[in-house]
DNA sequence: TCAATAGTTCGTATATCCGGGACTATGGGA
DNA sequence: TCCCATAGTCCCGGATATACGAACTATTGA
């Protein structure tokens, strides 16, 4: 098992971040990881939006927002510890993530159209 | 050939937009769109960023920002106008495009280190 | 009518994404 | 110490998306 990779505050990309938040469950977790007051483990997840995630596809969605540089996950016994790298994210873009997090809120008040 | 489809304004997604401006030819063209004055054709990004994008991947790139309502075009003679529509967005999802356009902006002048 | 220009569409090669199943690592009993 | 349960990761096949060359359409001008 390969050990985690965390990029430095200064090799984090927009386009990273806006792909890893592009996907609806990405953007979830993080909104969640990044309003909770605690560490989070990734089965947390397991079920989010009224939906089961695959627990396979779970761990691709985190190392995403680990690549981006989104979220810290550190190995603690059994389970994972994700934090957010709110700060860190928002040293290098000033006002971006509350703004796409804003978005994404809006979103599931205001649903599109159908 | 098939009409140009332009989503309504709340058919608008965060998902969309995010897609669409996580590519970074994609976001420069939609940064000019968005800084220019007057209505710019396609064919004014055959190259850009240094690189030369083939027409066909072109056109796919418009198709990708007039589909998540980045932007309006319309063909006017020969040639296709291309106009933001960064009031629409700026409507269904306040402060979001800025954000992004901002720290695209601040990642040209502060590179990620190599 | 023909040629030139601006974009689109199609086909194919490549990359990325999804998820099931096997695997690894850690901790808690008996 | 030896299992077993739990939390995640890795691998691989199928589905989906993306890139780009080549052929096509639409419009204008000569």
């Amino acid at each position: 098992m390969r050990p985690l990779f965390h990029p430095t505050t200064d090799q984090i990309t927009v386009e990273g971040i806006l792909h890893a938040l592009s996907d609806p469950v990405r953007a979830a977790i993080f909104a969640e990881i990044a309003g909770a007051s605690c560490p989070m483990t990734c089965s947390a997840f397991l079920t989010i939006k009224d939906r089961d995630i695959p627990k396979s596809t779970l761990s691709q969605h985190f190392k995403a927002l680990r690549d981006a540089g989104l979220i810290h996950s550190e190995r603690s016994g059994v389970e994972m510890r994700n934090t957010s790298r709110c700060a860190d994210v928002d040293k290098r873009f000033p006002g971006l993530l509350p703004a796409v997090l804003a978005a994404h809120a809006r979103q599931r008040v205001m649903p599109k159209r159908r």
